[in-house]
DNA sequence: TGCATAATTGCACAGCCTGCAAAATATCCT
DNA sequence: AGGATATTTTGCAGGCTGTGCAATTATGCA
Protein backbone atom coordinates (compact mmCIF):
# COMPACT_ATOMS: atom_id res chain seq x y z
CA UNK A 1 0.00 0.00 0.00
CA UNK A 2 1.46 3.61 -1.12
CA UNK A 3 1.82 6.25 1.42
CA UNK A 4 -1.40 7.80 -0.54
CA UNK A 5 -3.63 4.84 0.83
CA UNK A 6 -2.72 4.86 4.04
CA UNK A 7 -2.85 8.98 4.80
CA UNK A 8 -6.29 8.81 3.53
CA UNK A 9 -7.07 5.90 5.94
CA UNK A 10 -5.72 8.11 8.19
CA UNK A 11 -7.70 10.77 7.75
CA UNK A 12 -10.58 8.55 7.46
CA UNK A 13 -10.11 7.51 11.12
CA UNK A 14 -9.22 11.13 12.04
CA UNK A 15 -12.85 12.46 10.80
CA UNK A 16 -14.79 9.84 12.14
CA UNK A 17 -12.77 10.52 15.57
CA UNK A 18 -13.51 14.51 15.88
CA UNK A 19 -17.22 13.56 14.31
CA UNK A 20 -18.17 11.15 17.40
CA UNK A 21 -16.04 13.39 19.85
CA UNK A 22 -17.84 16.77 18.68
CA UNK A 23 -21.43 14.57 18.38
CA UNK A 24 -21.00 13.71 21.95
CA UNK A 25 -19.90 16.96 22.92
CA UNK A 26 -22.70 19.04 21.24
CA UNK A 27 -25.51 16.65 20.61
CA UNK A 28 -25.81 15.20 17.24
CA UNK A 29 -28.58 18.45 16.96
CA UNK A 30 -26.05 20.89 17.60
CA UNK A 31 -23.32 19.02 15.20
CA UNK A 32 -22.15 20.29 11.61
CA UNK A 33 -20.16 19.21 8.74
CA UNK A 34 -18.44 22.43 9.21
CA UNK A 35 -17.45 21.85 12.93
CA UNK A 36 -16.21 18.05 11.64
CA UNK A 37 -14.11 19.54 8.66
CA UNK A 38 -12.54 22.23 11.39
CA UNK A 39 -11.63 19.74 14.28
CA UNK A 40 -9.91 17.31 11.34
CA UNK A 41 -8.31 19.95 10.13
CA UNK A 42 -9.85 19.45 6.51
CA UNK A 43 -12.13 21.54 4.78
CA UNK A 44 -15.70 20.92 4.39
CA UNK A 45 -16.09 19.94 1.10
CA UNK A 46 -13.35 17.63 1.43
CA UNK A 47 -15.43 15.51 4.28
CA UNK A 48 -17.73 14.78 1.42
CA UNK A 49 -14.75 13.19 -0.27
CA UNK A 50 -14.53 10.97 2.84
CA UNK A 51 -18.26 10.32 3.31
CA UNK A 52 -21.56 10.74 1.30
CA UNK A 53 -23.89 11.68 4.35
CA UNK A 54 -22.53 13.41 7.61
CA UNK A 55 -24.17 10.45 9.55
CA UNK A 56 -21.91 8.12 7.79
CA UNK A 57 -19.36 9.17 9.31
CA UNK A 58 -20.56 8.28 12.94
CA UNK A 59 -22.07 5.18 12.61
CA UNK A 60 -20.20 1.91 12.66
CA UNK A 61 -18.26 1.24 9.97
CA UNK A 62 -20.30 -2.29 8.97
CA UNK A 63 -18.79 -2.70 5.21
CA UNK A 64 -15.11 -2.45 6.25
CA UNK A 65 -16.16 -5.14 8.98
CA UNK A 66 -18.34 -7.71 6.61
CA UNK A 67 -15.04 -7.53 4.02
CA UNK A 68 -12.54 -8.35 6.95
CA UNK A 69 -14.35 -11.12 7.71
CA UNK A 70 -16.35 -12.77 5.60
CA UNK A 71 -13.08 -15.11 4.59
CA UNK A 72 -12.76 -16.21 7.89
CA UNK A 73 -16.21 -17.46 7.78
CA UNK A 74 -15.31 -19.26 5.06
CA UNK A 75 -12.21 -20.84 6.25
CA UNK A 76 -14.50 -22.00 9.92
CA UNK A 77 -14.50 -25.85 10.17
CA UNK A 78 -16.76 -27.49 7.18
CA UNK A 79 -18.99 -29.45 9.74
CA UNK A 80 -20.23 -26.00 12.15
CA UNK A 81 -23.69 -25.41 10.84
CA UNK A 82 -23.79 -21.81 9.02
CA UNK A 83 -24.99 -20.25 12.15
CA UNK A 84 -22.35 -21.26 14.23
CA UNK A 85 -19.53 -20.42 11.68
CA UNK A 86 -20.81 -16.60 11.80
CA UNK A 87 -21.42 -16.48 15.78
CA UNK A 88 -17.75 -18.36 15.85
CA UNK A 89 -16.35 -15.46 13.96
CA UNK A 90 -18.07 -12.26 15.08
CA UNK A 91 -16.85 -13.00 18.84
CA UNK A 92 -13.09 -13.93 18.04
CA UNK A 93 -12.83 -11.51 15.94
CA UNK A 94 -14.63 -8.64 17.71
CA UNK A 95 -15.49 -6.67 14.36
CA UNK A 96 -16.65 -3.13 15.47
CA UNK A 97 -13.97 -2.90 18.40
CA UNK A 98 -16.65 -3.31 20.73
CA UNK A 99 -15.44 -5.35 23.01
CA UNK A 100 -11.86 -4.30 23.47
CA UNK A 101 -9.69 -1.49 22.57
CA UNK A 102 -12.43 0.83 22.22
CA UNK A 103 -15.10 -0.36 24.12
CA UNK A 104 -15.61 3.30 26.10
CA UNK A 105 -16.06 4.79 22.80
CA UNK A 106 -17.63 2.23 21.19
CA UNK A 107 -20.52 1.94 23.84
CA UNK A 108 -20.90 6.23 23.60
CA UNK A 109 -21.12 5.62 19.62
CA UNK A 110 -23.79 3.07 20.22
CA UNK A 111 -25.49 5.02 22.79
CA UNK A 112 -25.66 8.11 20.27
CA UNK A 113 -27.09 5.80 17.48
CA UNK A 114 -30.01 4.47 19.30
CA UNK A 115 -30.62 7.68 20.75
CA UNK A 116 -30.78 9.07 17.30
CA UNK A 117 -33.41 7.69 14.51
CA UNK A 118 -31.75 9.26 11.51
CA UNK A 119 -28.40 7.44 13.35
CA UNK A 120 -29.98 4.29 13.23
CA UNK A 121 -31.18 4.16 10.08
CA UNK A 122 -28.40 4.62 8.66
CA UNK A 123 -26.84 2.01 10.79
CA UNK A 124 -29.23 -0.40 9.86
CA UNK A 125 -28.53 0.51 6.32
CA UNK A 126 -24.81 -0.44 6.52
CA UNK A 127 -26.04 -3.54 8.33
CA UNK A 128 -27.65 -4.61 5.18
CA UNK A 129 -24.32 -4.62 3.60
CA UNK A 130 -23.02 -7.02 6.33
CA UNK A 131 -25.73 -9.39 6.00
CA UNK A 132 -24.84 -9.30 2.35
CA UNK A 133 -21.65 -9.92 2.76
CA UNK A 134 -22.10 -12.59 5.35
CA UNK A 135 -24.78 -14.29 3.08
CA UNK A 136 -21.82 -14.71 0.11
CA UNK A 137 -19.68 -16.08 2.82
CA UNK A 138 -22.50 -18.88 3.75
CA UNK A 139 -23.57 -19.70 0.34
CA UNK A 140 -20.03 -20.59 -0.02
CA UNK A 141 -19.89 -22.67 2.94
CA UNK A 142 -23.37 -24.55 1.61
CA UNK A 143 -21.92 -24.33 -1.63
CA UNK A 144 -25.10 -23.16 -3.15
CA UNK A 145 -26.42 -20.26 -5.14
CA UNK A 146 -27.08 -17.27 -2.96
CA UNK A 147 -29.82 -16.14 -5.47
CA UNK A 148 -31.22 -19.34 -5.63
CA UNK A 149 -31.03 -20.24 -1.80
CA UNK A 150 -32.92 -18.62 0.69
CA UNK A 151 -30.61 -20.28 3.36
CA UNK A 152 -27.60 -18.42 3.48
CA UNK A 153 -29.20 -15.16 3.59
CA UNK A 154 -31.59 -16.11 6.37
CA UNK A 155 -28.91 -17.54 8.79
CA UNK A 156 -26.71 -14.26 7.59
CA UNK A 157 -29.82 -11.92 8.20
CA UNK A 158 -30.88 -14.09 11.59
CA UNK A 159 -26.67 -13.93 12.94
CA UNK A 160 -27.01 -9.89 12.29
CA UNK A 161 -30.12 -9.61 14.03
CA UNK A 162 -28.55 -11.53 17.16
CA UNK A 163 -25.79 -8.84 16.96
CA UNK A 164 -27.97 -6.07 16.77
CA UNK A 165 -30.30 -7.03 19.87
CA UNK A 166 -27.18 -8.05 21.79
CA UNK A 167 -25.97 -4.58 21.51
CA UNK A 168 -28.67 -3.11 21.67
CA UNK A 169 -29.13 -4.64 25.34
CA UNK A 170 -25.88 -3.74 26.14
CA UNK A 171 -26.01 -0.27 25.27
CA UNK A 172 -29.07 0.26 27.66
CA UNK A 173 -27.15 -1.67 30.12
CA UNK A 174 -23.55 -1.99 30.27
CA UNK A 175 -23.42 -3.53 33.55
CA UNK A 176 -23.69 -7.02 31.63
CA UNK A 177 -20.46 -7.92 29.15
CA UNK A 178 -21.22 -7.81 25.58
CA UNK A 179 -19.49 -11.20 24.94
CA UNK A 180 -21.44 -12.72 27.25
CA UNK A 181 -24.65 -11.49 25.85
CA UNK A 182 -24.11 -12.45 22.04
CA UNK A 183 -23.09 -15.70 23.54
CA UNK A 184 -27.03 -15.87 25.18
CA UNK A 185 -28.51 -14.82 22.14
CA UNK A 186 -26.46 -17.34 19.88
CA UNK A 187 -27.03 -20.16 22.66
CA UNK A 188 -30.27 -19.17 22.13
CA UNK A 189 -30.78 -19.70 18.41
CA UNK A 190 -29.25 -22.78 18.06
CA UNK A 191 -30.68 -23.90 21.21
CA UNK A 192 -33.80 -24.17 19.03
CA UNK A 193 -36.03 -21.27 19.99
CA UNK A 194 -37.73 -20.92 17.00
CA UNK A 195 -38.18 -24.38 16.52
CA UNK A 196 -41.42 -25.58 16.00
CA UNK A 197 -43.50 -27.39 18.61
CA UNK A 198 -41.55 -25.34 21.16
CA UNK A 199 -43.66 -22.95 23.21
CA UNK A 200 -40.63 -20.94 24.99
CA UNK A 201 -37.65 -22.69 23.79
CA UNK B 1 -63.30 9.70 14.84
CA UNK B 2 -64.22 13.39 13.93
CA UNK B 3 -63.58 14.31 10.44
CA UNK B 4 -60.83 15.80 11.35
CA UNK B 5 -58.95 13.20 12.12
CA UNK B 6 -60.13 11.32 9.15
CA UNK B 7 -59.21 14.14 6.64
CA UNK B 8 -55.87 13.92 8.15
CA UNK B 9 -55.50 9.83 7.41
CA UNK B 10 -56.85 10.66 3.61
CA UNK B 11 -54.25 13.66 3.40
CA UNK B 12 -51.80 11.10 4.46
CA UNK B 13 -52.74 8.60 2.00
CA UNK B 14 -53.08 11.32 -0.96
CA UNK B 15 -49.23 12.45 -0.06
CA UNK B 16 -48.16 8.99 0.37
CA UNK B 17 -49.56 7.94 -3.23
CA UNK B 18 -48.70 11.47 -4.53
CA UNK B 19 -44.81 10.39 -3.36
CA UNK B 20 -44.67 6.82 -5.13
CA UNK B 21 -46.09 7.96 -8.53
CA UNK B 22 -43.61 10.42 -9.15
CA UNK B 23 -40.81 8.81 -7.53
CA UNK B 24 -41.87 5.72 -9.73
CA UNK B 25 -42.18 8.57 -12.93
CA UNK B 26 -39.15 10.64 -12.07
CA UNK B 27 -36.45 8.43 -10.39
CA UNK B 28 -35.69 9.47 -6.34
CA UNK B 29 -32.99 11.97 -7.31
CA UNK B 30 -35.66 13.89 -9.20
CA UNK B 31 -37.83 14.12 -6.74
CA UNK B 32 -38.55 16.85 -4.66
CA UNK B 33 -41.40 17.66 -1.77
CA UNK B 34 -42.26 20.75 -3.97
CA UNK B 35 -43.73 18.38 -6.63
CA UNK B 36 -45.09 15.80 -3.98
CA UNK B 37 -46.79 18.51 -2.50
CA UNK B 38 -47.94 19.90 -5.58
CA UNK B 39 -49.58 16.69 -6.71
CA UNK B 40 -50.77 16.13 -3.23
CA UNK B 41 -52.46 20.15 -3.19
CA UNK B 42 -51.06 20.79 -0.45
CA UNK B 43 -48.19 23.19 0.76
CA UNK B 44 -43.97 22.40 0.38
CA UNK B 45 -44.42 23.09 4.36
CA UNK B 46 -47.60 20.83 4.85
CA UNK B 47 -45.90 18.43 4.07
CA UNK B 48 -43.82 18.56 6.61
CA UNK B 49 -46.54 18.61 8.87
CA UNK B 50 -47.08 15.03 7.55
CA UNK B 51 -43.42 13.80 7.29
CA UNK B 52 -40.60 14.57 9.20
CA UNK B 53 -38.13 13.53 6.17
CA UNK B 54 -38.93 13.42 2.47
CA UNK B 55 -37.88 9.63 2.38
CA UNK B 56 -41.10 8.54 5.28
CA UNK B 57 -43.78 9.21 2.83
CA UNK B 58 -42.00 6.67 0.46
CA UNK B 59 -41.17 3.47 2.42
CA UNK B 60 -43.60 1.39 3.93
CA UNK B 61 -45.28 2.62 7.00
CA UNK B 62 -44.27 -0.38 9.60
CA UNK B 63 -45.06 1.49 12.62
CA UNK B 64 -48.89 1.71 11.67
CA UNK B 65 -48.79 -2.05 11.01
CA UNK B 66 -46.88 -2.85 14.18
CA UNK B 67 -49.44 -0.91 16.26
CA UNK B 68 -51.96 -2.66 14.15
CA UNK B 69 -50.84 -6.61 14.71
CA UNK B 70 -49.55 -6.51 18.12
CA UNK B 71 -52.85 -7.69 19.58
CA UNK B 72 -52.94 -10.10 16.66
CA UNK B 73 -49.85 -11.66 18.00
CA UNK B 74 -50.88 -11.90 22.12
CA UNK B 75 -54.64 -13.23 20.89
CA UNK B 76 -52.90 -16.46 19.34
CA UNK B 77 -53.74 -19.73 20.74
CA UNK B 78 -51.06 -20.30 23.53
CA UNK B 79 -49.44 -22.97 22.71
CA UNK B 80 -47.94 -22.06 19.22
CA UNK B 81 -43.99 -21.21 19.84
CA UNK B 82 -43.43 -17.28 19.76
CA UNK B 83 -42.12 -17.18 16.52
CA UNK B 84 -45.26 -19.07 14.97
CA UNK B 85 -47.49 -16.80 16.61
CA UNK B 86 -45.97 -13.53 14.93
CA UNK B 87 -45.67 -15.88 11.85
CA UNK B 88 -49.21 -16.90 11.62
CA UNK B 89 -50.31 -12.94 12.37
CA UNK B 90 -48.11 -11.48 9.72
CA UNK B 91 -48.52 -14.10 6.97
CA UNK B 92 -52.80 -13.81 7.81
CA UNK B 93 -53.02 -10.04 7.96
CA UNK B 94 -50.92 -9.07 5.33
CA UNK B 95 -49.00 -5.95 6.91
CA UNK B 96 -48.03 -4.33 4.01
CA UNK B 97 -50.59 -5.07 1.47
CA UNK B 98 -47.86 -7.32 0.35
CA UNK B 99 -49.77 -10.01 -1.38
CA UNK B 100 -53.31 -8.46 -2.08
CA UNK B 101 -54.83 -5.20 -3.08
CA UNK B 102 -51.41 -3.07 -4.20
CA UNK B 103 -49.32 -5.79 -4.75
CA UNK B 104 -48.15 -4.23 -7.92
CA UNK B 105 -47.84 -0.51 -6.05
CA UNK B 106 -46.06 -2.37 -2.90
CA UNK B 107 -43.86 -4.62 -5.64
CA UNK B 108 -42.86 -1.00 -7.27
CA UNK B 109 -42.39 0.81 -3.81
CA UNK B 110 -39.65 -1.83 -2.86
CA UNK B 111 -38.15 -2.31 -6.06
CA UNK B 112 -37.57 1.89 -5.33
CA UNK B 113 -36.57 1.04 -1.75
CA UNK B 114 -34.12 -1.63 -2.67
CA UNK B 115 -32.37 0.51 -5.00
CA UNK B 116 -31.66 2.99 -2.93
CA UNK B 117 -29.02 3.20 -0.24
CA UNK B 118 -31.12 6.10 1.41
CA UNK B 119 -34.63 5.01 1.20
CA UNK B 120 -33.48 1.13 2.29
CA UNK B 121 -31.89 2.80 5.75
CA UNK B 122 -35.20 4.53 6.52
CA UNK B 123 -37.15 1.46 5.90
CA UNK B 124 -35.07 -0.84 8.03
CA UNK B 125 -35.31 2.41 10.99
CA UNK B 126 -39.35 2.08 10.36
CA UNK B 127 -38.73 -2.03 10.92
CA UNK B 128 -37.08 -1.42 14.25
CA UNK B 129 -39.74 0.11 15.52
CA UNK B 130 -41.53 -2.91 13.98
CA UNK B 131 -39.75 -5.00 15.54
CA UNK B 132 -39.99 -3.28 19.27
CA UNK B 133 -43.60 -3.51 19.07
CA UNK B 134 -43.24 -7.37 17.91
CA UNK B 135 -40.84 -7.82 21.11
CA UNK B 136 -43.57 -6.52 23.43
CA UNK B 137 -46.32 -8.76 22.39
CA UNK B 138 -43.65 -11.61 22.57
CA UNK B 139 -42.90 -10.87 25.90
CA UNK B 140 -46.49 -10.51 26.44
CA UNK B 141 -47.09 -14.35 25.28
CA UNK B 142 -44.32 -15.43 27.35
CA UNK B 143 -44.88 -13.24 30.87
CA UNK B 144 -41.21 -12.29 30.60
CA UNK B 145 -39.99 -8.89 30.66
CA UNK B 146 -39.01 -7.55 27.72
CA UNK B 147 -35.89 -5.34 29.26
CA UNK B 148 -34.88 -8.73 31.16
CA UNK B 149 -35.40 -11.41 29.40
CA UNK B 150 -33.60 -11.33 25.53
CA UNK B 151 -35.64 -13.86 24.02
CA UNK B 152 -38.76 -11.78 23.51
CA UNK B 153 -36.16 -9.29 21.11
CA UNK B 154 -34.74 -12.08 19.59
CA UNK B 155 -37.72 -14.09 17.91
CA UNK B 156 -39.10 -10.36 16.90
CA UNK B 157 -35.94 -9.40 15.03
CA UNK B 158 -35.47 -12.73 13.71
CA UNK B 159 -39.38 -12.99 12.46
CA UNK B 160 -38.72 -9.30 11.20
CA UNK B 161 -35.59 -10.64 9.43
CA UNK B 162 -37.85 -12.94 7.06
CA UNK B 163 -40.17 -10.96 6.40
CA UNK B 164 -37.11 -8.89 5.49
CA UNK B 165 -35.17 -11.74 3.58
CA UNK B 166 -38.10 -12.92 1.56
CA UNK B 167 -39.61 -9.59 0.61
CA UNK B 168 -36.36 -9.01 -0.80
CA UNK B 169 -35.98 -12.08 -3.17
CA UNK B 170 -39.49 -11.08 -4.06
CA UNK B 171 -38.01 -7.72 -5.03
CA UNK B 172 -35.38 -9.50 -6.95
CA UNK B 173 -37.60 -11.87 -8.58
CA UNK B 174 -41.76 -11.77 -8.32
CA UNK B 175 -42.20 -14.74 -10.56
CA UNK B 176 -42.52 -16.62 -7.48
CA UNK B 177 -45.49 -15.71 -5.08
CA UNK B 178 -44.33 -13.56 -1.62
CA UNK B 179 -46.49 -15.77 0.24
CA UNK B 180 -44.62 -18.68 -0.65
CA UNK B 181 -41.04 -16.64 0.27
CA UNK B 182 -42.44 -16.30 3.50
CA UNK B 183 -43.47 -19.53 4.37
CA UNK B 184 -40.29 -20.92 2.99
CA UNK B 185 -38.58 -18.61 5.09
CA UNK B 186 -40.41 -19.31 8.36
CA UNK B 187 -40.20 -23.10 7.54
CA UNK B 188 -36.85 -22.91 7.49
CA UNK B 189 -36.16 -21.57 10.92
CA UNK B 190 -39.36 -23.54 12.39
CA UNK B 191 -37.10 -26.87 11.07
CA UNK B 192 -34.36 -26.08 12.74
CA UNK B 193 -31.80 -24.14 10.32
CA UNK B 194 -30.36 -22.34 13.16
CA UNK B 195 -29.85 -25.46 15.44
CA UNK B 196 -26.45 -26.44 16.61
CA UNK B 197 -25.21 -29.93 15.25
CA UNK B 198 -26.95 -29.43 11.61
CA UNK B 199 -24.58 -28.62 9.06
CA UNK B 200 -27.04 -27.62 6.30
CA UNK B 201 -30.47 -28.01 8.04
C1' DT C 1 14.08 17.92 -11.24
C1' DG C 2 9.99 17.59 -13.82
C1' DC C 3 5.85 14.97 -15.27
C1' DA C 4 1.60 12.48 -14.30
C1' DT C 5 -1.76 11.39 -11.11
C1' DA C 6 -4.65 12.10 -7.32
C1' DA C 7 -6.38 14.75 -3.36
C1' DT C 8 -7.98 19.15 -1.53
C1' DT C 9 -10.30 23.21 -1.78
C1' DG C 10 -13.48 27.19 -3.00
C1' DC C 11 -17.53 28.59 -5.13
C1' DA C 12 -22.08 28.48 -6.54
C1' DC C 13 -26.35 26.54 -5.99
C1' DA C 14 -30.41 23.37 -5.45
C1' DG C 15 -32.95 21.26 -2.05
C1' DC C 16 -34.14 19.78 2.80
C1' DC C 17 -36.00 21.06 7.00
C1' DT C 18 -37.23 24.18 11.01
C1' DG C 19 -39.19 28.02 13.82
C1' DC C 20 -42.40 31.38 13.95
C1' DA C 21 -46.45 33.96 13.34
C1' DA C 22 -50.48 34.91 10.48
C1' DA C 23 -54.41 33.18 8.08
C1' DA C 24 -57.78 29.73 7.21
C1' DT C 25 -60.65 26.08 8.88
C1' DA C 26 -63.03 22.94 12.00
C1' DT C 27 -65.34 22.06 16.48
C1' DC C 28 -68.06 23.19 20.29
C1' DC C 29 -71.37 25.54 23.05
C1' DT C 30 -75.22 28.60 23.83
C1' DA D 1 -76.93 30.69 13.72
C1' DG D 2 -73.02 32.81 15.76
C1' DG D 3 -69.08 33.53 18.24
C1' DA D 4 -65.29 31.62 21.18
C1' DT D 5 -61.81 28.08 20.91
C1' DA D 6 -58.72 24.80 19.10
C1' DT D 7 -56.34 22.92 15.16
C1' DT D 8 -54.41 22.99 10.65
C1' DT D 9 -52.39 25.22 6.79
C1' DT D 10 -49.45 28.37 4.86
C1' DG D 11 -45.66 31.83 3.83
C1' DC D 12 -41.36 33.50 4.95
C1' DA D 13 -36.75 33.64 6.46
C1' DG D 14 -32.74 31.20 7.11
C1' DG D 15 -29.23 27.53 8.29
C1' DC D 16 -27.40 23.27 6.81
C1' DT D 17 -26.58 19.34 3.70
C1' DG D 18 -24.79 17.63 -0.33
C1' DT D 19 -23.10 18.08 -5.42
C1' DG D 20 -20.83 19.62 -9.78
C1' DC D 21 -17.10 21.96 -11.52
C1' DA D 22 -12.70 23.90 -12.06
C1' DA D 23 -8.55 25.57 -9.91
C1' DT D 24 -4.97 24.59 -6.79
C1' DT D 25 -1.97 21.82 -4.17
C1' DA D 26 0.30 17.65 -2.90
C1' DT D 27 2.24 13.07 -3.96
C1' DG D 28 4.67 9.25 -6.50
C1' DC D 29 7.85 8.11 -9.79
C1' DA D 30 11.32 8.21 -13.60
Amino acid sequence: MGLRERKKMQTRRTIRGAALDLAIELGLENLTVEAIADAANISPRTFFNYFAHKEDALVTDAAAAAVALRPHIVARPPHESPLHAVRAVITEYDPFSLVNADRKRALARQKLVQENPRLLARQLGAYAILEAEFAQAVAERLDVDPEADLRPALVASVAAAAMRVAVTRWTADDSVQLTELLVACFDELEGGLLVAGTDTG
